[in-house]
DNA sequence: ATAGTTGCAAAAGCTTTGCAGTATG
DNA sequence: CATACTGCAAAGCTTTTGCAACTAT
């Protein structure tokens, strides 16, 4: 079964990364492209060296350094998001076509939730006015345990 | 100039730390209670190797081994909190004392500023009502810039 | 042709670990 | 006096860097 709503949104962030690449005067190498989507054909919050496992063992072969280095460009241009759930070990996660959305994480098994509330946008709004500050982003992590026992 | 009221709660959490270490049968060992009273002279949110830099310039001589125990041992015992600020630096600061409260940070300078906000303890207990979980901590980092120039 | 990129391996940065010696209870 | 803790150095892990080879433009 192919989801066609994944192919269409993969085709578009392709596309919009070759614009990206094309604006910055960037090389659309085929390790880029490669990345993006394997990052788009998973559903998880994945740190790079999962994902340099993952491409080693499917079809296409890229070197670790190509890896971090496409994830930065990758963050730098808001298709990817970064995140860090406690250890120092850093998560992606794609970003396009996704609303704004936070994290619950069970410090028993590790799973991780997204949430979104509304709350979170009226608190960055206040805090920037009153702190004087342009606020651009934010993090939000709820830590605890699965009450249903963990997987 | 001595502040009596920060002699006052380095005398308290001193005391505090001793029964702790009493009921849990690990020793009161002067490197601990000299970390943990460094920790509490300072006002930032600094990392283990400040930390480990500053006593090793004051009177006291410590090892790194002893600093990251330290720290991990404050920490599950709630006298000193962990942070991270978008990096994979892990950032402490003192517990004890203070009212619940979150970090704005600028990503050009790296000033770090807190504040509270009631609505992150709704949202917490809303979620964790949501999503099933015994929510225990939460994490809040709002990034941006500084409006009146850096540092 | 000419840089920007890649891959590899080495290095860097933070943190943890093993072990012999030391000091607490 | 038993053993938990310390210090030191080595190892571990994630991430970055240097450089020669490659390739997109």
């Amino acid at each position: 079964m192919v989801d066609t709503a994944l192919e269409d949104t993969i085709k578009e962030v392709l596309q919009q990364f070759s614009n990206h690449l094309e604006k910055t005067n960037q090389r659309k190498t085929p390790e880029r492209f490669a990345i993006l989507e394997e990052i788009y054909r998973r559903t998880d919050h994945f740190d790079a060296e999962a994902l340099y496992i993952h491409m080693k063992t499917q079809s296409y072969r890229v070197s670790r350094a190509t890896v971090y280095n496409t994830l930065e460009l990758l963050v730098s241009c808001n298709l990817v998001t970064r995140h860090q759930f406690g250890s120092n070990l850093a998560r992606y996660e794609r970003a396009h076509g996704r609303r704004q959305h936070d994290h619950i994480i069970c410090t028993n098994c590790g799973k991780v939730l997204e949430f979104c509330d509304p709350r979170i946008q009226q608190i960055k709004d206040m805090m920037g006015e009153l702190m004087n500050f342009n606020v651009e982003s934010h993090s939000l992590n709820l830590y605890g345990t699965c009450k249903d026992g963990c997987e």
